[in-house]
DNA sequence: CTGTCGGCTACATGCCGACAA
DNA sequence: TTGTCGGCATGTAGCCGACAG
């Protein structure tokens, strides 16, 4: 045995012994490895030490914060200015606020950001933020005092810095979280966030030291080892997933910070899926109690879930601080009384938590008031993967547009939008929307989004090279975009992500009869177009005051007014019906229709008109211009209405078009470097998939 | 192999297999056993919902209760009448209260008893009580109403109901708490407090069912076996250790309640023996800010000590329950202001934590308040000993009446005696004690105790057939008892546990002098006896009002004046001088001086005036009455200053002399049933031992 | 009688490559 | 490339009698 396999072979039995206590070795190497385990033995203590300790308001490091706190989460930079709404931040308390104690709160107010701490909660991790802000005076949203223009400040995220990201995540398998305590490292993890490893040693191995939101150090022997060859965690792993109670689905973040440091740190799993929420809670039943905020639910869970047992193992009894009501309903009232009467104040925001934020930035919320919000109106919001992993958008419809809570909040914006989604099983408790929050797409159907695809980082999923051609998609006789990429140039100015509203005036109606009449056989009209399409309230905009002014719609008057910029507009009886037409029987009614959406959104068919599995074989190639799909159409996968897995051909296709709700489909044919799975779920029209073969199934593909 | 030991086999087997499926077995013994440690297993998580839980009010068995919260406690029953020391509530705080807010709250509020709740703290099992109370409108103390006579009922304890114990206290030894997860059972308590064992079978196995304080359900594995034979716990032992959180020194009561349940209760070990406060604070040293409470200490240390970490393990940093401050600032603020007003209130009293009952027997408070306390009395009082076991008495003499806070308290006797202990060292912190929990031995030093031992269950030591007879004792040339018991029948009515007030007025005179004489070489004047004995309050006493006036010494006046029932009284100065030359004398400075004490509070020798290791054995040999001393001798341990610990002979007799300060010696040869052993505690006299080898030692000699 | 110890067994933890997706 | 599995080594929990105090 030579010198330094023999050093090697050391450290291996020095690394499993665990307990040494004085053994004179004299390779240098292998004392760093046992004093790695000390190490990690003696972290149970510290951190126990660590969570007796009160709350330290260490800032966690910002790159670190935003990789725990999702790709969702903006922060605002310092003298930046944002809209603080006191009844967005009663949502955060989960519970109701009696703003009745301050006379005259109003909805929204104008602050400029004082500061913005990064923290951590002590024992969950859970990242939070403290907001100093201090109310303006005037709260005019100034579309035409340059707030917008020069003195707001580009709010940043963690891909402000760099454009190489420098953090990784990875949501934990069963494996990962249970077994035998290693950690997979994905290779792309470990060559780029990772410590440079020695591939000449046999096996590779060195110790990993990251810090967590607190600043504390974990130690990880990263070993590359196996056959093939993989990059694992192990020593160490087990440890640290105790102590920060990980489960599978959890997902943890690997940072490279900006001096160097590698940061670890975690993001909880979301119980029940995108907008699920604790407790059951309808947006159409308005609970007229004195309290300011019947319980929103905009499409994030809260941090419960199902093994919360886990979490809450030692907890005390009094100890809510893992569980709901991280705001307390009294923080919220000082927060508003402070922020009526001028006063800096201070607000603590929980991005992982259940409720969207209430500091909007300014440029954000005048943009998506200076667009006009009308039913019909088709859009799209992001929202995290329930793993946390991706940012997905869905696209919906505006059913409603009305002021949420009209008693307390007649002049809110906040969560003014009702919608209906497309995929309503996913986002069931998210009724109701802020406009800021989501970005119109059209307000017609049809058109596709490929430009206006907002800017993402490591956007995996190849375009199609026709996918910017919506000729090429089945059951679409709609020949082209009439909009192209528009944008309102006042409500796009400093807002790096801002949401698009397109101007009513700029519609093109003449394309939109044509792929009606595509969709939907000429002779059928749908059942109820002729009832409701009188009995919509449509727009809303607003003027300079920092109250914008609506007028309630009377259901007789044709063309109602409104206010936009304090100049009354008249809004284009045809466009609305147009809207009602085509949106409510695409959700209603399932016939033939497509929804060709941005790459990663799903793309949507209606099995119902299909014949044969071919030729859905053929439409899926198409689709995704896969040659030799063949090959890998056996191997698809769906989930039928009851939840069962099936392979395509296990039953006969009118079976199958009948139950199917999802599919997925391997894509290692098509491409080899991306072997990503698409899903592609099956919504059903409005008389149940069940009740009628001739009900079509819409399926919308969106990638895993 | 027969089937009932193949049954056995199975039996062992499976209870050591722990994860246990679907075995079919057919024995239904074995099928008990594993349901056994399936339910242990199943604990941890009940307990866990259980402390997750609001704190339930679910009343604690009373035998268990009590045999938890110690000898030393006794609650009243309903209807029975307590004094309220709002005072002595705040001490509970374990902080300051402010009783400013509340107009004229009386130093103490006659009361009955409405209800008593015995309860338990979900987390650590601390027991407590909730205490209703009901202000009487008239507070008088009312010697000549009949409060003491008719109304009051009796207390109640542990050993009210049966002459035979029904409980068993354990101290954890470190195998107990630590090595294998098993537990020793004494024999007594296998043979008295368990069901019956079969010892027909091979090994005799049982598994021993015991709910805890909540109500929650242990079982233990119960076995008889080794060579020689003991009772052992085996399997469910260490889960119940590691959920109770329990660590050598702790105790375990096991109790057979009155309805034939096994009960299993915890004591958890106090820190820094008795008197061990957890913040040093000296009681001469008078914080005169605006607060109530400077900090007392009685004789009960917090329920924190070094390894709390074991406890706060997993606990909230909000979480304060295990802590100090069980009773928060507020709850004594409304307990007096309600006692104030004459309205029912209730209290939480922790009989485990620091301080004093605030609830005190009317008839005891009475009775000590209508004896005449008086500097150099000689008293001795309960205390638990530091492994909670046992009660020991301790002796000690009254240095001061005075008191305790006379600017928020003037008519308070809560802590009115200052007193100076024979073993200072075990009772530093014990500066004050409140009159009704001190038994007057004597207004002289040297008259033995034996006729006022007060009424013991289980007094395992032998009495000294010598004992009595105070001329046994080596250099004493006081030759009797001038008193014998004397007691005040009025003070005693009505109080089982009596703390005897012997009048001043009894007092014969005529052999003090003599005792004095023999005490103190006559030639020599302790050095500042001429300068203080002008220099000392006396005497206090009480009239019916209920508050009690005291008249301020003059420092110049020779017989000052008392009130005694609305009476002034004169005392005899010669009294006064006596009690100051004989005690502070004896006090500060050892020479010659011999304490021969209730047999459980120890004996004082004078070691300096000794010559040889052979005189000593002599002494100790005759002072126990023990033949064949000689046997044990050898193994006699001491105690150093250093706190080593040495064997009779290691080092010179000189030596030993100056650094002796605790005998621990082996009665084995004296008493073939009782090994229990002795310690003997080395008090220095003023000068020190290490500067003065003439400097005499007193050494205090009592059970362990 | 009972506290502590070392021996022993069984189990849990955790590292490993195999294998397959 | 990486998730999961069985194999296996190691450390520890826990039952046992020996032995001594």
């Amino acid at each position: 045995m030579e010198v330094p396999a023999m050093a090697h072979h050391c450290e291996e039995i020095l690394l499993q012994i665990g307990l040494l206590s004085s053994i004179n070795v004299s390779v240098v190497k292998t004392l760093m490895e046992v004093e790695l385990r000390v190490q990690i033995e003696g972290q149970g203590s510290k951190s126990i030490q660590a969570a007796n300790m009160n709350e330290v308001e260490r800032g966690v490091n910002p790159q670190l914060w935003h990789a725990c706190a999702g790709g969702m989460v903006q922060m605002p930079l310092p003298n930046s200015h944002v809209y603080y709404f006191p009844q967005g931040h009663a949502e955060h308390t989960l519970t109701t606020v009696d703003f009745g104690g301050i006379p005259r709160v109003p909805a929204f107010i104008l602050c400029r950001v004082i500061d913005v701490k990064f923290l951590a909660d002590m024992e969950s991790d859970e990242v939070y933020a403290k907001i100093r802000l201090n109310p303006l005076g005037n709260t005019d949203i100034g579309y035409n005092r340059g707030i917008d223009d020069g003195v707001l400040v580009e709010t940043r995220n963690v891909h402000d810095s760099s454009d190489k990201p420098s953090s990784f995540s990875k949501t934990l398998t069963q494996s990962d979280a249970n077994n035998g305590g290693g950690f997979s490292v994905p290779r792309y993890c470990a060559e780029t966030i990772f410590p440079r490893l020695d591939y000449a040693a046999d096996p590779p191995v060195q110790t990993v030291v990251a810090k967590d939101v607190h600043g504390d150090v974990w130690k990880f022997r990263h070993i590359y080892r196996g056959t093939p060859r993989r990059h694992l965690l192990t020593t160490g792993w087990s440890t640290f997933v105790n102590q920060k109670k990980l489960v599978a689905g959890d997902s943890i973040v690997f940072v490279r910070a900006e001096n160097g440091d590698l940061c670890v740190g975690i993001r909880r799993a979301k119980r029940g899926g995108i907008g699920g929420p604790d407790s059951p809670s309808s947006w159409n039943s308005y609970s007229g109690n004195s309290s300011s905020s019947p319980s929103f639910y905009n499409g994030f869970s809260s941090f419960i879930r199902d093994n919360e047992s886990k979490l809450m193992k030692g907890n005390s009894k009094r100890n809510n601080v893992t569980g709901r009501g991280k705001v307390r309903p009294e923080d919220v009232i000082e927060a508003a009384s402070l922020a009526a009467n001028g006063q800096a104040f201070e607000v603590s925001f929980y991005p992982r938590a259940s409720t969207p934020d209430f500091c909007v930035k300014a440029s954000s919320l005048t943009a998506s008031l200076t667009s006009q919000w009308c039913v019909g109106m088709r859009f799209k919001m992001a929202f995290e993967t329930e793993d946390s992993a991706r940012i997905s958008w869905f696209m919906g419809t505006i059913s409603s547009v009305d002021v949420a809570d009209p008693f307390h909040w007649p002049n809110s914006p906040w969560r003014l939008l009702q919608v209906n989604w497309d995929e309503p099983d996913l986002l069931q408790n998210v009724k109701r929307v802020s406009p800021w929050l989501v970005e119109v797409v059209s307000t017609m159907p049809m058109i596709h989004l490929s430009p206006f695809s907002p800017q993402r980082k490591k956007l995996r999923l190849p375009q199609p090279p026709d996918l910017p051609n919506e000729g090429d998609y089945v059951f679409s006789s709609f020949s082209g975009n009439p909009l192209g990429p528009s944008s309102n140039p006042a409500s796009i100015q400093g807002a790096r992500h801002a949401r698009f509203g397109i101007p009513l005036m700029d519609l093109n109606l003449n394309n939109t009869h044509k792929l009606q009449l595509g969709l939907f056989p000429s002779n059928e009209t749908p059942p109820y177009m002729d009832t409701k399409k009188d009995d919509v309230s449509c727009l809303l905009t607003m003027g300079i005051s920092s109250s914008f002014k609506m007028e309630k719609v009377d259901e007789k008057i044709k063309a109602p007014l409104f206010v936009l910029f304090g100049q009354p507009i008249h809004i284009e009886q045809e466009v609305e019906n147009l809207s009602i037409k085509n949106e409510n029987q695409e959700l209603d009614n399932g016939h033939c229709k497509v929804f060709l959406e941005s790459e990663d959104v799903g793309r949507s068919l209606d099995l119902s008109v299909l014949e044969s599995y071919e030729e859905l074989e053929k439409i899926l190639a198409n689709l995704f211009g896969i040659e030799n799909f063949d090959k890998s159409y056996a191997h698809v996968l769906y989930k039928d209405s009851k939840g069962d897995v099936k392979r395509i051909g296990d039953e006969p296709f009118s079976e199958f078009v009948r139950k199917a709700r999802k599919l997925t489909i391997p894509l290692d044919a098509s491409n080899q470097n991306d072997k990503r799975k698409w899903n592609i779920s099956v919504q059903s029209g409005e008389h149940g998939l069940e009740s009628s073969k001739h009900s079509g199934a819409i399926m919308t593909i969106f990638a895993l």
